[in-house]
DNA sequence: GTAGGGTTAG
């Protein structure tokens, strides 16, 4: 009956070779029919024996002996199918399996049998075929406790932690009891889902029913106890140990240090294993890699690394895996690299951990190339590696390696996979392709909170702020929990938006969920900054309790956008105080605000600590400098900076063109720009701004155009409103204002406040009274909360002589609540910054001040034949009164107190928040010749360098 | 009569 319906593959086909078991003692190759002839005299191995030999093939021959009857072994049917399956189970055979399955089914009488269906549940289960394991387990008319072990170590061995609790459950509600064996299965789902609670539970009934002294148990218990991250349970059970002998329990603790970052005890446990004379196996080294995985314990790795050599085992794919991370962890990627060729069974963690080695140890690149060779020698890829590989596209914004990557996903159906769809989201966010994000975020089944995070900061990173908070509404109503790094976010994007209610109600919401960490507080502090509200900033900046390089940073930067530049310096000092190291980001903020003051001396000496420091000069930290240098008067110190750094950047070619053209040079900003150009250095937006800029300041009329014109057509560049706000700029100060206008009027995209104000500013200089009107009108509508343009429009007004024009848009300022910024000077003398406003007597030397005022005007009248020009007076009085004003202005107050109290033939800097008048210009060049000394004003717009009654703005000072 | 625990990459 039984023997014809094994498979013919299997079953030998008796005319080929009639090959029973080959035999033990078959040296001679003795014809197998002897063993039929004379049975009697040669033991023939039982099912038991052959199937331990662990050879599928002759454990199938075997069995068909048995069923034809020609096997002498004594043992029952399900005895001999219970070997083999087992068997089948130890191999994953799955094929193998099945075939036994049918044979027990079509063989008959045996379907009844709980013991051979519970080892069916088990050969399923080992072999991963979860389902099958379920049918016949669910089949079953009756079970033993056997059986439901079998299952749920099918749900926990196949990855369904889930299931196996919820069997488990079942299991107790139908009051099976529990034994031994049950515990380890259990508490591993409980360890893998990471519920404490319920595997704290479990412990408790493992007490009460006796099995917690259990070996087994006990070690099911420190692991799960770890993987819930409670190590001091962990602990606190394998101190409660008194027979150390099981590596396995060693194994366990050290594993449950390792995972819990704590490197210390992990090695220091790991130690005492040694000691003990526990021998260790592979687990242990795994486990004892796992901990050295910062560079400081990297000797202990490279120790660990010769003792698994010395120990003279074939290197096991999982402990040369372990080393090769714990290489590439330690930042060594060239000893990871060295295991990993000479390695002789890689799989794809080891393909997958030097890919990640790479991407982490910031060799994007690398891991790009390696990527390109494994495909090539056909290295299968799975999520790991695609997560990998999206990352490095991302870092380096390549988006064609990561739509490639993507592509691949599609293909082997891996874009399913959540993690993977969420890289994706994030590698077309960094690629600024959010058209491409949404369709990742479309084709997805179900988001989870990282997708949403991931979704929401995409948008935020790529201008589309309104979104980004659409998003996290959308995710709310989704039911989806806000975590931390999603409001994080969302904060960003309010801050973006500058949307102050928005960032109090997040702020809120914070509170009152129990989000806030010192990272949140940070972006609040950033937050409030940002959107100018600098007393919420201080307040949340002087709640947090561990201010961090980065909490500092913040609140300075903070002040230095307020124009807080004093305070902002205060508190950088406050923070060194503290103890907190300033990194570059704190460098660069406060490099801006001694920018901001013109405060060369601070800039000079953050500029020495950098570099005591061992700061290397590149990048924004070096743009920073040269920015400073050139705001705070000193062009010549940028260009110094600027030619000591290696790797030139867009950005830094940038800030020196700006720096030339901010004090005047336009022929060096040009100079600079043919430099960059052959250097292949791309120009961007900012870099023609700063060049139309320079060209505009330095009467470069033609030159401008030109500049324009190659932004456009060679370099496919969109121009801002702001480029051709500088071209109108241009032809205004050539007093070209028709041409101005109608170019104007021919921009391809709407002019804005900045362009009509580049009108208004050419109309007041020639005092063209039609077109300033037009101007005004449109710049008042355009931007009617800015007190700034209120100004520039009263004063075309005033220079074009129409007071009752001035008198109305005072009119109009009053109605609307605004109020002009007032006119302010400061110069740095010694460490401090000293201020004046016009009319100023607040100054403690103030009579000082005044008395030489009077002094140098006698000498400039005398010498120089000064004549006040009353028409810069922009005030409608007496012409004895407009005089005063102008004597009185504030730079000429800074300049004052400079001549009494700054040594002999020293340089004069002064920084004014306004543009400097055409008659306090005439004052200054007369200062510098008849006082001989180099004056250096920045006002609002530029640098005018004063030297020998010269200055280096040829007079283009409006 | 059966079987069970510890390890790696993002």
């Amino acid at each position: 009956m039984a023997s014809s319906t094994l498979p013919s593959h299997l079953s030998s086909p008796p005319t080929a070779s009639p090959n029973g078991p080959m035999l033990k003692t078959a040296n001679l190759q003795l014809p197998l029919r002897t063993a039929k002839f004379e049975p009697k005299s040669i033991k023939i191995p039982s099912i038991k024996e052959i199937c331990k030999q662990g050879n599928l093939k002759e454990a199938f021959q075997s069995l068909t002996n048995y069923f034809a009857g020609q096997n002498a072994a004594h043992c029952s049917s399900d005895e001999a199918y219970s070997w083999v399956l087992e068997l089948c189970a130890d191999k994953k055979a799955l094929v193998e399996g099945r075939q036994i399955h049918a044979h027990i089914i079509t063989s008959n009488g045996y379907l009844d049998s709980v013991f051979l269906r519970t080892k069916l549940v088990f050969m399923y289960g080992k072999c991963g075929a979860i389902l099958d394991a379920k049918k016949l387990f669910d089949e079953m008319p009756r079970r033993t406790i056997f059986s439901w072990n079998a299952m749920i170590g099918a749900y926990v061995s196949t990855g369904q932690p889930w299931e196996a609790l919820e069997l488990y459950r079942d299991m107790r509600m139908l009051g099976v009891d529990v034994d031994a064996r049950t515990f380890p299965c259990i508490l591993k789902a409980c360890g893998m889902v990471g519920d404490l609670k319920l595997g704290t539970e479990i412990h408790g009934y493992a007490f009460k029913s006796g099995c917690d002294s259990n070996g087994f148990v006990v070690n099911a218990l420190v692991s799960m106890y770890a993987k819930c991250e409670d190590t001091v349970g962990a602990r606190r059970l394998f101190d409660r140990m008194q027979e150390r002998d099981d590596v396995v329990l060693w194994n366990s603790i050290v594993s449950a240090y390792s995972r819990d970052r704590k490197p210390i005890e992990a090695l220091t446990i790991f130690r005492e294993m040694q000691r003990s004379g526990v021998s260790m196996n592979t687990y242990t080294y795994v486990s004892a890699l796992q901990a050295c995985e910062e560079p400081s314990f990297r000797n202990l790795g490279m120790e660990l690394h010769a003792a698994i050599l010395k120990s003279n085992d074939q290197l096991h794919v999982y402990v040369a895996n372990a080393l090769l991370v714990m290489y590439a962890r330690c930042g060594r990627m060239r000893e990871a690299a060295q295991i990993y060729h000479i390695m002789v069974d890689k799989d794809s963690v080891s393909w997958n951990s030097m890919l990640s080695g790479f991407v982490q140890n910031g060799f994007y690149n690398e891991a790009l190339q390696f990527f390109q060779e494994s495909l090539v020698s056909g290295q299968k890829l799975d999520q790991a590696s695609l997560i990998s590989i999206l990352g490095a596209s991302s870092k380096l914004e390549k988006l064609l390696n990561g739509m490639e990557a993507h592509t691949f996903a599609i293909k082997t159906g891996l874009n399913a996979d959540i993690q993977v769809a969420n890289s994706l989201i994030d590698m077309y966010a960094k690629c600024g392709r959010v058209n491409y994000m949404e369709h990742v975020c479309r084709s997805m089944l179900d988001m989870d909170q990282i997708s949403w995070t991931t979704a929401i900061a995409g948008y935020a990173q790529n201008n589309g702020h309104m979104k980004a908070l659409d998003v996290f509404r959308e995710a709310q109503a989704e039911g989806v929990e806000a975590d931390a790094m999603m409001i994080g976010s969302v904060l960003l994007a309010c801050t973006s938006l500058k949307l102050i209610n928005h960032v109090k109600e997040t702020h809120g919401y914070i509170l009152k969920r129990g989000l806030a960490d010192l990272v949140l507080n940070n972006t609040l502090v950033d937050a409030y900054g940002e959107c100018s509200n600098i007393a919420l900033a201080s307040q949340m900046f002087e709640v947090i309790e561990n201010k961090d390089v980065v909490s500092w940073t913040s609140m300075i930067s903070a002040y230095v956008d307020a124009g807080l530049g004093t305070e902002a310096m205060k508190l950088f000092c406050s923070m060194k105080e503290s103890g907190v190291e300033p990194d570059t980001v704190a460098l660069i903020s406060i490099l801006s605000a001694a920018a901001s003051l013109s405060a060369l001396k601070k800039g000079k000496e953050v500029h020495g600590f950098l570099i005591r420091q061992g700061f290397i000069l590149e990048g924004s930290l070096a743009s920073s400098l040269v920015d400073m240098y050139a705001r705070c008067g000193t062009p010549e110190n940028s260009s110094k900076v600027f030619n000591l750094v290696k790797d030139k950047d867009t950005v830094l070619w940038t800030c020196m063109i700006h720096a030339s053209g901010m004090h005047g040079n336009g022929k060096l900003a040009t100079d600079l720009f043919n430099r960059m150009e052959m250097e292949s250095v791309r120009p961007d937006h900012v870099t023609f701004l700063a060049l139309l800029y320079a060209c505009s300041h330095s009467g470069m009329t033609d030159e401008g155009q030109k500049y324009l014109e190659i932004m456009r057509c060679k370099y496919n560049i969109a121009p801002w409103p702001e480029h051709y706000a500088c071209v109108v700029d241009l032809l205004g100060r050539a007093n070209r204002l028709e041409e101005a206008y109608q170019f104007v009027k021919s921009m391809p995209i709407e002019p804005n406040a900045v362009v009509w104000s580049a009108l208004l500013g050419a109309c007041h200089v020639h005092s063209n009274r039609e077109l300033g009107e037009i101007a005004a009108r449109k710049l008042l509508s355009l931007e009617p909360e800015n007190p700034g343009n209120y100004v520039l429009v009263s004063n075309m007004f005033a220079a074009t002589g129409r007071w009752d024009a001035v008198e109305q848009v005072r009119e109009l300022m009053r109605e609307r609540g605004l109020k002009k910024s007032p006119a302010c000077s400061w110069i740095e003398i010694r460490d401090e910054v000293h201020s004046f406003m016009a009319r100023d007597k607040s100054h403690p030397q103030s009579d000082q001040i005044y008395e030489k005022l009077a002094q140098i005007i006698e000498v400039l009248k005398k010498e120089g034949g000064y004549t006040p020009q009353t028409k810069y007076a922009l005030h409608n009085v007496e012409e004895e009164e407009k005089i005063k004003i102008l004597y009185s202005h504030s730079e000429r107050l800074a300049i004052a107190y400079a001549l009494l109290e700054s040594p002999e033939g020293a340089p004069i800097r002064v920084t004014k928040n306004l543009r400097v008048c055409g008659d306090c210009h005439a004052f200054i060049k007369l200062v510098s010749k008849f006082f001989d000394r180099e004056i250096v004003v920045r006002d609002a717009s530029r640098f005018h360098h004063f030297h020998q009654g010269n200055c280096s703005c040829g007079d283009f000072w409006e």
